[in-house]
This record gives structure tokens, C-alpha cells and sequence, in this order.
DNA sequence: TATAAAACAGTAATCATTACTGATTTTGAA
DNA sequence: TTCAAAATCAGTAATGATTACTGTTTTATA
């Protein structure tokens, strides 16, 4: 993998940010620094870094995917009012999760989890 | 909700299945029953009867729905290798998930777990 | 610097899903 | 039983996210 001035940035970009962005938005905002850069070259470059571990695809059941710069273990809770994601800073504790005991005809090789919940302003518009 | 004949052989047509059909899949095989009707009938009443709760919609992350019957608390277990989806059978005993531990600024409503594996066909074509 | 490989911008194509429309079916009351 | 309103339908068009293609530019290296 060559180096590329627009897929520096794409990461640049994403460890800036706290929340997942989807690949538009990702887009919208590297345009910021290389106006001519297109949609096509942001989800090449988000897959590539995503196969090589560089950062997270998350697929959360929205139907969009969203993109994590930070690769530790963390979980994520999706508003089900407007949809933002928001990362659980666990520090080291993981939730257990013993696969020995799951009636499976196979090899269980990892799992997801997410959570989804309500978030602080979603809440407060209903209030 | 009125009745339906579509609808009914479609909620029937999931019940027969221990896997979980796409709404592909679903169109299918109920126009072996009813031949003319159309794929937009298929996902609007998968759609309706899963916000009614008689069926389950899950995203597993591979970008396709999946739709169960079986609406019973259980888990799955999504193939790399061939994207097949196994249900789980837990007889009652659940993973625990304590959200009270989680540092979330917000309501925590539920949570989706699945895992991932390589079922007893693929292992065998690798070998 | 010259060359091949990699990456690019721009655009077209794909695929799952949803929305629209005018015809048919279902329902419940007259 | 009949009839009108509401629900549903089949067929098709539109949408939205993502991927694939093409000819040009950039990067790495000899």
C-alpha cells in the first residue's frame, strides 16, 4: 500500500472525532482540505484502512456504515432517537462473554455487541 | 391490520425455517404459492409484522435483513465463510449483561449481541 | 529521471430497500 | 347480502449506500 496524501487525512480526520462518522460525512469534511477528492476514493480508502486494522468498520443496524479511528475495546450505544453513536469508555473492564457454553455445531470465532438507549438532548426534546 | 392471504403464507412460509431468510429469499419461495405477488408486498409486511413483533428483523452486519419467527430470546451465529445465520438454542440460560456498569450518559434501552464462526461446512472445505 | 505500480477523480452500475399509483380485497355496517 | 371506506395488492419507479470502471495523476524505486 502506497502512500496517499487524501487517505493521511481520511485518518487525520477520523482521530479527531469522538462520534462514527459515515463515509459522507467523512467525505464532506476531507473535501474541506482536498476539494477534488471524491466519494469513491473516502469508502476505498475506509475499506482499506478497515482491512489492515487501522480503524473500525462498525455496522450497528442502521443500514449506514459507520468508521472508529480508535481500534481499542470499546463498546458503542446507538440513540434510537437520532441515531449518534457514542463510545463506552470501559477502561479494561470488558463485559464476560463465555462462548464455551453456546450450543454451536462449529467454531465460534468472536461476537458483537451493541447497546442502544436514548441519549442526553434525545431525551431532553421529549421531556 | 386487516387479513391477508400474502401476509399469512409469508409468516407461514418463516415458521418452516430453522435459518433466516432475506426478503429475497422469502419473495421466492411464496410465489410458489401465490406466483404474482411482488417483492414490495414481501417487505412491506415483513416490515409490518416485525414492528407488531410477530417476527424478528435482524442485521447481522453483512448489509442484508434477516428475518426470523422464532421470537424467542436466543442468539446467532453469523458464518464468515458463508454468511449463514444458526440460531442458538439456550434452554433458557441467557448471557448477563449488566448495563448498570456502563458510563452512559443517557438510557441504556436494550442491547444486541451475535456472534461470529465458521459452521461445520465451511471448516470441512477449508480442510 | 524513467518506469511500473498504486492511487486518484469522475462517473456509471449495482443492490437492497422504500415510495408511489391505480386496481383489488377485506371489513363492518346498512 | 350489499356497498362504501379502509387496507392491501401488483407493478414499477425512486432512493440511498456502496462498489466497479476508466483514463489520468501520483508515488516508489532503480
Amino acid at each position: 500500500m502506497n502512500y496517499s496524501r487524501q487517505r493521511e487525512e481520511i485518518v487525520r480526520f477520523l482521530q479527531t472525532r469522538k462520534d462514527h462518522p459515515t463515509a459522507e460525512v467523512v467525505y464532506e469534511n476531507v473535501r474541506m482540505v482536498y476539494p477534488k477528492i471524491s466519494l469513491g476514493t473516502v469508502y476505498r480508502n475506509l475499506t482499506l484502512l478497515s482491512e489492515t486494522g487501522e480503524i473500525l468498520r462498525l455496522r450497528l443496524g442502521d443500514g449506514v456504515d459507520h468508521f472508529d479511528a480508535d481500534t481499542s475495546e470499546h463498546y458503542h450505544v446507538v440513540c434510537t432517537g437520532c441515531g449518534s453513536v457514542t463510545d463506552l469508555e470501559m477502561k479494561g473492564k470488558q463485559i464476560p462473554i463465555d462462548t464455551s457454553i453456546l450450543p454451536y455445531d462449529g467454531t465460534i470465532t468472536g461476537h458483537m455487541i451493541y447497546f442502544t438507549g436514548i441519549c442526553k438532548d434525545c431525551s431532553h426534546k421529549d421531556a
